[in-house]
DNA sequence: GTTCATTACGGATTCCGTAAGGATG
DNA sequence: CATCCTTACGGAATCCGTAATGAAC
């Protein structure tokens, strides 16, 4: 059995089962793909793909278990490689992080500030993208480990840190009737227009629930899967916006106001997601600490090695997360 | 990375990091096996061992992580080779099994009639050693599975399932005045030369840990790995025999007598010994049910994939042992 | 002087890419 | 006829074993 041949049957699984585009992929001839696996199907006595004629059609069982240990031999295998740099040149490397746009343009900045300052041989590498990408691109090796509100917990194969709750708020041109309210209630809300995040984004799942729950149907007008978007139109005064609190600068946002709304949806929680049982480079326990900095090394590392969510949900318990 | 240099770097480590022996135990030459090692070094850019002028001293901090990494990478690729060989050939295969000699001679015959009648495919081997060699046989993986009652919880690599619980007994003549004891003491035995198993075989552990806290220093005369041997000393009148109870057959034994003696000694455990982590054939979950019914599949796949032993004791709680 | 690891070299094997072939929709 | 997997073949790289070299006890 080669390393090889367990890449070329992951790759091909991940193109679904198309041998050409994981040859292209792997920057290899799809011949060389399509012969290595007969090698490995034939070594092992069992057929990993099923065939009709010369389609792969689906994963046979034995196939399935094959595929499954070949992903852990892989992650095994980056996480030595991992340990060659890391040793041989400690305090260089990549750090490449996947997030939302909510994320890296509220949430990052003074972050990646103190992290550069203090590993200037670490190359950062920031990747946008739908939380479900960004999800993907975590499983898939791809990036080092995202940061995301939504659509995490699809993936078991991720550890997800809780990092900071929030809380939304109302945007309106400082002019609104809304302002006049005192207590501020979903019905009288759903009385103007609403802008807000896609569907998928930055807790946008939260929001829904909260008017499902109290019976009543808002009238969005618009959805953008940033708060920047949010707030043009929120100026342009095509309606008001709910957006993260954290997206609200009072000095730089001096056209709009904010209204509390903490009250009328259930807090999200933004997490950091990992692979699980994969090896980090030392600079990246100390990102995930200047990030969360309830996150010390040792609990990541628990974290990591805990065998199922439930387990690593219990870690968090105690855990406050307002900041 | 090739799987070959992983397994030479461990075959070199099993062997006290000596390549000449690691070479031959791997039926190659040992420049091949040197260039191997090199080769990955360079390509990790990391020294895994440690040298002085030509001669490997020592594993290095990186090296002891990397040889960890490579361990669990062979283990699951062993897993691979052995999903292929059960799809393909169910029920057929190979059972390797080490155990002791008390074991196999009282323990084990009933279990292997039942079992080779059941998978008359299977090819049965049992290798017999000192409880630590057998466990190490099971690390190592030329066994699948180990059975025991001395030196298991030595390995963390071992999963151990408790079997079931043993009393001694007391093996003397039929005319031997300590049969006229009302109710056998600890003193009373020490007044005898006395014939045991030596030290680190079938509890003897538990044994000397019972002479010790009863202050009381036992004359023993002579000490054998098993029971037919001790047998055969106490019948020649050498002393008192101390063995566990199911060495004894009143139908065979006939010119010996047993007297009990569960009251004296901590009762002991007999473990079947696993390889965390690994896949087991089919038949083989069929076998541990055999020698203990109350291991179950679904209890024993538990066992395997718990992270620590805590987490392993915690499933046999409530299971009481005794049979 | 024996043991043990490295270097050097020739042969065998494996691996890979290009080109051609056959099946499917 | 376009897509996609397989077979065929030649060149390149890798792997392996023998022989020779060098260091250490």
């Amino acid at each position: 059995m080669k390393l090889q041949q367990l890449r070329y049957i992951l790759e091909v699984e991940r193109r679904g089962l198309n041998v050409s585009a994981a040859a292209e992929a792997l920057f290899t001839s799809q011949p060389g793909v399509s012969r290595r696996i007969r090698e490995l199907e034939e070594e092992l006595g069992v057929r990993i793909f099923e065939r009709a004629g010369r389609q792969l059609t689906r994963v046979t069982p034995a196939g399935r278990t094959i595929l499954d240990l070949a992903a852990k031999v892989m992650g095994e295998v980056a996480n030595i490689e991992r340990i060659g740099r890391e040793y041989g040149d400690p305090g260089h490397g990549v750090l490449s992080v996947a997030t939302t746009h909510t994320q890296a343009r509220y949430r990052l900045p003074p972050v990646i500030r103190k992290f550069i300052g203090r590993y200037p041989g670490v190359r950062l590498n920031i990747q946008q993208g739908t939380p479900l990408q960004i999800a993907q691109m975590t499983v898939g090796g791809d990036v080092d480990c995202c940061i995301a509100t939504e659509a995490m917990e699809l993936f078991d194969e991720l550890v997800m840190l809780p990092c900071y709750r929030w809380d939304r708020c109302i945007l309106t041109p400082c002019d609104h009737p809304l302002r006049e309210e005192k207590t501020l209630t979903l019905e009288a809300l759903a009385e103007y227009p609403i802008i807000t995040y896609v569907f998928g984004f930055t807790g946008r799942s939260t929001l829904d629930k909260a008017f499902q729950e109290a019976g009543i149907t808002p009238n969005v007008v618009l959805t953008a899967a940033d708060a920047d978007v949010i707030k043009t139109y929120v100026r342009l005064g095509l309606g008001v916006g709910i957006v993260a609190k954290m997206a609200y600068d009072r000095r730089v946002d001096t056209d709009l106001c904010a209204l509390d709304a903490g009250h009328l949806f259930q807090s999200s929680v933004t997490r950091f997601g990992l692979r699980r049982n994969s090896i980090l480079p030392g600079y990246l326990y100390d990102f995930i600490e200047l990030f969360a900095p309830h996150l010390k090394r040792e609990l990541v590392e628990k974290a990591l090695s805990a065998s199922n969510a439930k387990e690593v949900s219990r870690l968090f318990e105690d855990v406050p997360l307002y900041s």
